[in-house]
RNA sequence: GGCGCGGUGGCAGAGAGGCUAUGCAGCGGAUUGCAACUCCGUGUACACCAGUUCGACUCUGGUCCGUGCCUCCA
């Protein structure tokens, strides 16, 4: 079987993934932040580490695959302040529009989707640790990461501490004893969201929650952390620097998670789509005008630590592949899949060599294409294996292409009716008739194929 | 300023020290009344300049260009 190989974000180079418990895989991934829509790169965060624990499934017994809702935040509190609606409504109205997008886009839910507020006692108890051991004091209501406390901070991003100092721009605070000291629990107002704490009334810091929630659910340390490319620094270094300092080694950075993996941007013109630029395109949108399985394929279509230019051109090749690949499988219709077959190398090798689809997509396209060459029952069940994994092909070849329709958006009988009319006419060899009958069918998104057996439409 | 990533054929996008993915588009052909569907065939592409090598698009150094991070960000 082939050996996963994993960028690992910590050494910046590729290396075999060594499961700290081959029984048992654990995985997180940052989700969310709930207050507005998710954009289609949060998507492509979904996606790519719904693939990566897809994988690891096929290649583990039992894989724990974490990924969050933060639902305390300035963002949300702003978003509040601004709409009116409370922090309830708004977290719970955006976690689940989130997790409905997602689905269509064909991510499966993680097998445990944790929430910050839920887990403010154990973000008390950590912040209580690192104070403990003299790695967070606290100041002004305030409870700060003593930065230099902890040498080794830094070494994910790469970067250290006096470059970035000199003309960052870093506020300091006067309750900041080094001017990179991050915040791990603050003071809240009245009107703000407030849990009780040793230091008064407040909120975490925005790093804490995860900490405390991999640490709940996961246990320290674990095989994976994940998330996009800007959560590097400081969102990530600083989960290191909370855990490493409260549970693990201070010495070893993996003592919190052995391997990070980031997925990179994606972009629009060239430049990176966030939500303080504005450029924004929202999954939630382009779920109404494409299957969803369109825009997975889309989001796959790089390899997942490339830039991906987001277009409409892309979106448009991603679906005429998926057309090829159920056509394909149409052609295999016939064909009963063989179970027993394994899992197809070629696509496994892809995989497994950090996580190419691009090339695994290449290595399914031409298994699909061998498939209906040899009519292959061990082919069509690893086309339907591979698509699997990749999230792909789960939809009936019929009604994916048209030629089988559930909903009554086209007029069956009146096709029907058309169809025949047409067959009488190039019988006669009416053939100007025949073609105004078929323009009249294309008038109405019905596409038409002539076969031996007769004539076959399809909606396009 | 510091750290990082990238420049591949018309487009998207893998890859690799010599065996030149893949998809889309284009072109030619088969099939068709004409189409559509399908099938077959078809493209000396690796930013630039040096160097290493028998041989580099792939390694090394430099140049140019693009882009990302440096406490809002997937």
């Amino acid at each position: 079987m082939a050996r996963l190989k994993l960028h690992n974000s910590l050494t910046r180079g590729k290396q075999d993934f060594e499961p700290i418990d081959p029984s048992h895989i654990r995985i997180y991934a940052c989700g969310p932040t709930v207050y507005s829509y998710a954009h289609i790169g949060n998507a492509r965060m979904a996606v790519v580490f719904d693939v990566l624990s897809n994988v690891l499934r096929t290649l583990y017994p039992r894989v724990t695959y974490v990924s969050n809702i933060t639902d305390i935040d300035d963002k949300i509190i702003a978003a509040s302040q601004k709409t009116g609606e409370t922090i309830d409504v708004i977290t719970k109205k955006y976690a689940d529009i989130y997790n409905a997008d997602m689905r269509s886009l064909g991510v499966q839910a993680p097998d445990i989707q944790p929430r910050a507020t839920d887990h403010i006692p154990h973000m008390i108890a950590l912040i209580e640790e690192l104070i403990e051991n003299n790695h967070a004091y606290a100041a002004d209501g305030h409870v700060l990461f003593d930065v230099p406390s902890f040498p080794a901070y830094g070494g994910l991003s790469g970067r250290n501490r006096d470059e970035q100092i000199a003309g960052a721009r870093v506020e300091v605070a006067s309750y900041k004893k080094d001017p990179a000291d991050f915040v791990l629990w603050k003071p809240s107002t009245d009107n703000e969201p407030r849990w009780d704490s040793p230091w008064g009334f407040g909120r975490p810091g925005w790093h804490i929650e995860c900490s405390a929630m991999a640490a709940e659910h996961l246990g320290l340390p674990f095989d994976i952390h994940g998330g996009g490319a800007d959560l590097k620094f400081p969102h990530h270094e600083n989960e290191i620097a909370q855990s490493c300092c409260a549970h693990g080694d201070k010495e070893d950075l993996s003592s919190f998670a052995k391997y990070w993996v980031h997925n990179g941007f994606v972009t629009v013109n060239g430049e990176k789509m966030s939500k303080s630029l504005g450029n924004v395109t929202l999954a939630h949108d382009l779920v109404k005008d494409h299957a969803g399985e369109t825009l997975r394929l889309t989001l796959l279509f790089a390899h997942y630590r490339q830039p991906l230019d987001w277009t409409e051109k892309s979106i448009t090749q991603s679906k005429k592949t998926l057309d090829r690949l159920y056509q394909n499988l149409r052609d295999v219709a016939d064909v009963t899949a063989d179970d027993t077959a394994e899992f197809p190398p070629s696509v496994m090798d892809a995989l497994c060599d950090d996580l190419n689809t691009p090339k695994a997509i290449a290595a399914l396209l031409a298994l699909a294409k061998e498939a209906v060459e040899t009519q292959s029952p061990a082919l069509k069940a690893q086309i339907i294996a591979a698509g699997n994994v990749l999230g792909l092909l789960r939809q009936n070849p019929e009604e994916w292409l048209g030629y089988a329709v559930s909903d009554d958006s086209v007029d069956a009988t009146k096709i029907e009716y058309l169809l025949q009319q047409r067959t009488e006419a190039r019988t006669n060899n009416d053939y100007a008739r025949s073609d105004e009958i078929r323009d009249e069918l294309t008038a109405m998104g019905i596409a038409i194929e002539d076969t031996a057996e007769g004539t076959l439409w399809k909606k396009i």
